[in-house]
DNA sequence: CTGACAGTACTGACTGGTCAGTATTGTGAA
DNA sequence: TTCACAATACTGACCAGTCAGTACTGTCAG
């Protein structure tokens, strides 16, 4: 809490590094705590003793990507006045942020889907959360009359797909690159509200 | 495959029936293959007499309704001639495919997602085919002259997000509807190429 | 200062339920 | 009688989660 950083990692703290690694390259179900134990050089109880369980483990490491991601966006349009250039820096900190931190991204984004009924919950949870956010950027730009009225949860949707799907190929291939998709997909997303920067 | 309709379902079509109500609910590892059973009114020899194991029968599934989607958005575009209708017919048979068939969608969008190494590489397979179609689609309608060039790549997998966030969404809320989306969605994705309806 | 007690962090061998997959047998159509 | 197909009981590997025990640090009464 009140410590620097040349502090060698605490327990909890090379858990979590771990398990990000190993889930985010194998998935859920494919993960052994045990894995995450030789990783980390831990031990098993340590896990139990800092987190209820393995899908408590999962969810904690969504739920910190999810804050930063947020946070960032929040922070970035900070300076901005409402309008479509909200919008514009607020798309820019995404992408910037999915570019630096791949391995959260491809768990947020891939590892995290398609596990039951809990993590289903919890995915539609941080989706919608970002979702609205873009939404209300928009709903302030059409008031604004940056660009015309639509239906910007739609629009907000469609475009969270956008940057997630060519975030993923980039994750999975490292194609397209970070100066790439900044230039192509966020004109394109741009346009599709009739925005030309 | 030299049948007609009124014949009962045979076993493997019961099977598959089943597996796709189940595994689209509640995702495949949260599926037993003695529910699948029951569902089915069959036995559990009779799965593994028609599918070598529970990944596979998973898989058939999926190939099943990707075969279905690229095959409908084959024969729309079939009477249009090259250039931007035709990415809007195809689109659109898309669209209409995912609407008219709600629980393979899931199946596919969400359920095929985050499971390990080898589902991935199959969601791959699916994704990039899609991507290809509308890739070439759009390569047309730039050759054509209809839209002004694009990284077409990048424009495919956007849109592709687009489609499945939108779908995704519609899956679990039932909103927006098919007409909403066909009327907000698919403007939306030509606007963003600069192409006016 | 010291030693009895307590709180916190951590260890790792062990367990028990689960469930994919198998072995075996049954059956009816050709 | 054969064989394609189906039914059922069964097995055993796997792995999340447990728990008795260790190590270390803090504290406070005598």
């Amino acid at each position: 809490m009140t410590e620097q950083s040349p502090e060698p990692p605490s327990t909890r703290e090379r858990i979590l590094d771990a398990a990000l690694n190993i889930f985010s390259a194998k998935g859920f179900h494919d993960t052994k705590l045990d894995e995450i134990v030789a990783e980390a050089s831990i031990s098993k109880g340590s896990i139990y003793f800092h987190f209820p369980n393995k899908e408590k483990l999962f969810i904690a490491l969504v739920d910190q990507f999810a804050d930063v991601i947020e946070r960032r966006a929040r922070e970035a349009i900070e300076d901005e006045a409402p309008g479509m250039d909200r919008v514009r820096v607020a798309l820019e900190a995404v992408l910037e942020t999915f570019a630096k931190y791949r391995r959260p991204a491809k768990l947020l984004l891939v590892q995290a889907v398609g596990l039951g009924a809990v993590f289903e919950r919890k995915r539609m949870e941080v989706t919608d959360r970002f979702a609205l956010l873009i939404q209300t950027y928009l709903d302030e730009a059409v008031a604004d009359g940056s660009i015309a009225p639509v239906n910007t949860h739609i629009v907000a949707h469609a475009w969270m797909g956008a940057i997630y799907s060519v975030v993923i190929q980039w994750v999975y291939t490292g194609e397209p690159s970070r100066d790439e998709i900044l230039h192509t997909l966020l004109p394109l997303l741009l346009k599709s509200v009739g925005y030309q920067g």
